[in-house]
DNA sequence: CTGTTAGCGCCTTCAT
DNA sequence: ATGAAGGCGCTAACAG
């Protein structure tokens, strides 16, 4: 067995190639000053004898860790999954590595940041859907770490997101064109405070205030995010005074979550009930879901990028980047079937296809 | 205000509690050899200093890096998602930093066998549905560092995982007994290779062996994993020749797929078709399909536990470990529906439909 | 219990 | 273009 041998050193290498250990530390690092044949040389012993720096030790004498922290809530929502994965590709083509933070519970991202294990165990953070209040900012920024955000509203940092009462808009929008008035909405918090819903819960007054219709707090609900939660929410307003012919969900799960509940009340969506969510998450597209579309890898990779922008150079000329969404109409959302509710035309099924953007 | 200050070190420390700073790092480290009262004091002024250790330094110093490494497909999988947020929950309770490695597609996982870019960077790594071969196996013990396997099949190393067969039988097993004959299968098959299937088919086969029932070749599909595909998969079985009253999906995502097909031609869940998948995913509950559960969040915190012991004391008890998996009957499944009944597009040969009883 | 002394493996001026 | 030497911050023997 190979395993106990003490791992090659670069005053190893050094030695095997009859150069110092300066030299070859050039050559391996792709420094300058080093004579092409040399470093060539150099790099095939280094290769061929299966040397691996040591990174505590470069991390040590150079003072950077090549690692970035990623700190995110649940690697089991899809938004953060997603963004995640497309931030690490770019930081892993970058030669960067990633450290991970789960900080789903308050709890935990209190202790992250009182702890800071970050501070001198990585170059930079990027933080996903977390909010960073202004004293761990300045925290941060008293360690010299570099901090980007994704998916969130920190307007501290660089970020990168979508407008989200925007977006909100799209999906209630939708409903009004179809004609829906009897429009509710349930509204998704995080009982962890993660994400704060309030631009979507405002475009929904936004949409319905242009629209001439009164808000109903009656058909206005408000959850702890998640499908089941979302479900309870929805047996409660069919059993209430004012049934809706149409629900705005803050999200492809909450969406989902209030179509199982219609759908084992008897009822029929779209035709008694549309529903509309956002996101696009993958299980939007198996559900036929109506949704606003997000651009969530995107977000990411850009994300990511702006960290190897930071590391780099130091600056970064983009400082907030806001990429936009769409509605993808799908199967899920029709004009309401009773006409005191749609001025305009009589519930007509669609049977096929139609995908696409919506009557805006 | 931000400081460029030189960051504290452990000699700052001990100079400032008029202490050695070896006395320091044994009072940070909770090593033992100092006065109570000595500790107490150094850790205040460590505290109140705003002291952090140098991971490199002691990296260095020590010869280990208190970094575990994930070599996982990917996060936006949900099993993947689960198993690794479980692992690092246990991880960070134990003071330890958790490594990231992304290696979905099969150049990324030769890549990281061969560079090895965990080797001097992680004092241990775990592995999540990655097929590790013989090869890959020697190569990392050459190099030291222990692995622990989640959710596979790597019987090379320690493992935690499920019983894939008996798994996929509980889901047969339970249309057979609802009456089903006519039970068409759609086997997942990862592009990647990252999940082997096979098991999950000979349940297929096993039990329709058990129950007198010929395999009809024409009622197996094999689809490369993932919703849509199901769905095309599940639009052709209704198209062929032999219409399936029910059909095992190798994971809940397939099923979905599936399920969404057949409500758009127009046929009823479970009245027309039955559907059963594997996983219970979020999305199983909110859509309430019948599926088999396995214990993912269970699976992670086991084989972080694992890894912390492996490290703590270099050795094992239980070098295997196997979780248990269950059905949860939802309302995706029923009887087969009398053919008598039953409104046909096309002949097809009748089978007496045998009425199950209640599933178990 | 505590201080002293050596490195850990590499990068980085400085010479040459 | 290359080598020598110092130090990055900490831990692990040893002494006391």
């Amino acid at each position: 067995m190979v395993s106990d041998e003490r791992p090659l050193t670069l005053a190893d290498i050094a030695r095997l190639a009859g150069v110092g250990a300066a030299t070859a530390s050039r050559a391996l690092n792709e420094a300058a000053g080093v004579a092409p044949a040399t470093r060539r040389r150099i790099q095939e012993i280094a290769r061929a004898h299966g040397y691996v720096i040591s990174p505590a030790a470069a991390s040590l004498a150079a003072g950077v860790t090549r690692r970035v922290g990623l700190v995110v809530p649940h690697l089991s929502r899809w938004f953060q999954a997603t963004t995640t994965e497309a931030i690490h590709s770019v930081l892993a083509a970058a030669g960067l590595d990633v450290l991970m933070y789960l900080v789903g519970r308050a709890d935990e991202r209190r202790a992250f940041f009182d702890r800071l294990p970050a501070r001198r165990n990585v170059d930079a953070l990027v933080v996903v859907g977390v909010p960073v209040g202004k004293a761990e900012q300045l925290r941060l920024e008293s360690v010299g770490v570099h901090v980007v955000a994704a998916g969130g509203q920190s307007v501290a940092f660089p970020h990168v997101s979508i407008d989200d009462r925007a977006t909100g808009r799209l999906a209630v929008r939708h409903l009004v064109n179809l004609g829906h008035r009897r429009i509710a909405t349930i509204e998704a918090e995080d009982p962890d405070q993660v994400v704060q819903p309030r631009d979507r819960s405002r475009a929904y007054d936004d949409v319905l205030a242009e629209a001439g219709v009164a808000v109903d707090p009656r058909l206005r609900v408000v959850i702890d995010w998640g499908g089941e939660q979302a479900a309870a929410a929805m047996a409660g307003l069919l059993a209430g005074p004012v049934r809706p012919t149409a629900v705005y969900a803050h999200s492809d799960e909450v969406a989902l979550g209030a179509i199982r509940t219609i759908r084992r009340a008897g009822l029929r969506v779209p035709d008694d009930v549309s529903v509309v969510g956002i996101d696009d998450a993958p299980p939007a597209a198996l559900a036929d879901l109506t949704t606003v579309r997000q651009p969530v890898w995107e977000q990411g990779i850009r994300a990511g990028r702006m960290v190897v922008d930071l590391l780099r150079t130091g600056v970064l000329a983009d400082t907030s980047v806001i990429l936009p969404t769409e509605l993808v109409v799908r199967r899920t959302t029709a004009p309401p079937r009773d006409s005191a509710d749609a001025p305009r035309r009589r519930g007509t099924r669609r049977r096929r296809g139609h995908r696409g953007r919506s009557p805006t």
